[in-house]
RNA sequence: GUGGAUGUAGCUCAGUUGGCAGAGCACUGGACUGUGGCUCCGGUUGUCGCGGGUUCGAGUCCCGUCAUUCACCCCA
């Protein structure tokens, strides 16, 4: 029995790397251009904190967190960035050391569904939290912020939807309307819908079953229930992104399934079909009772999260670049220690370098180097060290000089700085 | 959590009414005693997901189970 990573948990092979680092390094590029600095936080966390800010009757807290016993703790892995984020800016009095903090967070996440294309058991979260700022113009820079790179990284048939949910009192008389609405309707719903008509009928508005869609058809507008104030954060809103030249959907039926959402709410989605039947890439929203609610002063907050995984599988594949890398390819045995040698050398000028250890023909040796995808192959056997030269290959360029030993760093440092021939190397 | 589909070599997949386990790619050796990507010739690679059943005989049929995947659900 050979054993296996957890359901719904991956590894990410070497060949896959790449595209995640570059990705992270545009993610941390754009907040940190943006004002937002980094926070780490824990992955395991008290599950009360995620009952108090989720909320307890969301499907995240009743179904799908990793619980942890220990002793007389009851831990979780954390569904989620926020709450965490919530916890460490009250517990570290950041509110007292600044009227605004800009936070971003990269990491892990864990939720225990059954995994699908896009969805995962283990995934990765980027997001940030605006603490300090009542909005409206921080929400739609935010928004703003995230469109644009999301096209700058190349993902097709974007759709931006934006919602308000008002603040508690406009929610609770939603629900109600809602409700008066739809208990008419019931037989019309579909059995789990039904279910939902009083625990969270909100949630029945964004049901991909067509039943309940044709049901909701005509049901009231939470936007025509917003009181004054809320209304006109979300006038703001529309209007900055307007002026932005952001493009943006109002969808009155966008819902959450966290509770602490309040006012502006916002998700991104790309209508292609590569993330399977998972439609959003980011999702977020204004929750400005959270940090009261865990504790802290009175402050509004507005955060986004984005799935890795799901941008990853919308962006278009890349083949990847040629690298600058050097295989030293030594005949013999006096030549393998030197070998060893060169390669220290030119990984001290701080060029890439592996050396073969294994042996085998000068053609064996070729094809390595070709496999590793090396730009430069540095060849020597009995006859160069006699000579004390190398033989140094520009495998793109098909192309081999007798260089000096001693000039040797200095001439491979040439031919990378060089652009590959037209045609380039094979992949 | 509910329903459907699929599990055969490292990868992609064939495998007929049940009768010797296959191909391409990859890897590797040679043609070319020390010159790579193309070509040609050869070679290595298997718990047919796992467990049971039917049968003279199971990759193939039946039952169970696990995994993957698609839809629902949920959400990023």
């Amino acid at each position: 029995m050979t054993l296996r990573a957890v359901k719904g948990m991956n590894d990410i092979l070497p060949d896959e790397i790449g595209r995640w680092q570059a990705l992270e390094a545009v993610l941390r590029r754009t907040f940190e251009l943006a004002g937002y600095r980094e926070i780490r936080t824990p992955v395991v966390e008290p599950i009360e904190l995620f009952v108090r800010s989720i909320g307890e009757a969301t499907e995240i807290v009743e179904k799908q967190m990793f619980v942890l016993k220990r002793e007389d703790e009851s831990l979780a892995l954390r569904p989620e960035g926020t709450a965490g984020v919530a916890r460490a800016y009250v517990a570290s009095t950041l509110y007292a050391r600044e009227p605004v903090s800009r936070l971003y967070y990269l990491g892990p996440m864990f939720r225990a569904e059954r995994p699908q294309r896009g969805r995962y058991r283990q995934f990765w979260q980027a997001g940030v939290e605006i603490y300090g700022d009542p909005g409206p113009g921080c929400d739609a820079e935010l928004i703003d912020l995230l469109v644009r790179m999301l096209s700058e990284l190349g993902v097709q048939n974007l759709r931006v939807l934006v919602n308000s949910l008002g603040g508690a009192e406009t929610r609770a008389r939603y629900r109600d309307a809602l409700g008066a609405f739809l208990r008419p309707k019931a037989a019309e719903l579909s059995e789990h819908a039904r279910r939902r008509l009083d625990d969270n009928p909100l949630r029945i508005l964004d049901s991909k079953n067509p039943q309940d869609q044709a049901a909701v058809a005509g049901a009231p507008s939470i936007l025509e229930l917003l009181t004054p104030e809320d209304r006109a954060h979300f006038e703001g809103v529309t209007q900055a992104l307007t002026a932005l030249g952001t493009p943006f959907e109002v969808s009155p039926g966008l819902v959450r399934g966290l509770d602490y959402y309040t006012r502006t709410l916002f998700e991104i989605q790309t209508s292609g079909a590569e993330i399977g039947s998972q439609n959003a890439l980011l999702g977020g929203g204004r929750y400005d009772a959270m940090v009261k609610e865990l504790g802290g002063p009175d402050v509004p907050a507005i955060g986004f999260a984005l799935g890795l995984e799901r941008v990853l599988l919308a962006l278009p594949q890349t083949e990847p670049a040629a690298n600058a890398r050097c295989f030293v390819a030594p005949l013999g045995e006096r030549a393998r220690v030197e070998a060893l040698v060169i390669a220290r050398e030119l990984r001290g000028a701080g060029i890439p370098a592996e050396a073969d250890t294994r042996g085998g023909s000068l053609k064996s040796l070729l094809r390595r180097a070709d496999g590793l995808g090396a730009r430069l192959c540095l060849v020597l056997g009995d006859d160069e060290i006699g000579r004390g030269i190398v033989m140094l290959k520009d495998l793109a360029a098909r192309a081999q000089i007798e260089v000096p030993r001693a000039e040797l760093v200095a001439r491979a440092r040439e031919l990378l700085a060089s652009a590959p021939p037209a045609g380039g190397p094979a992949a």
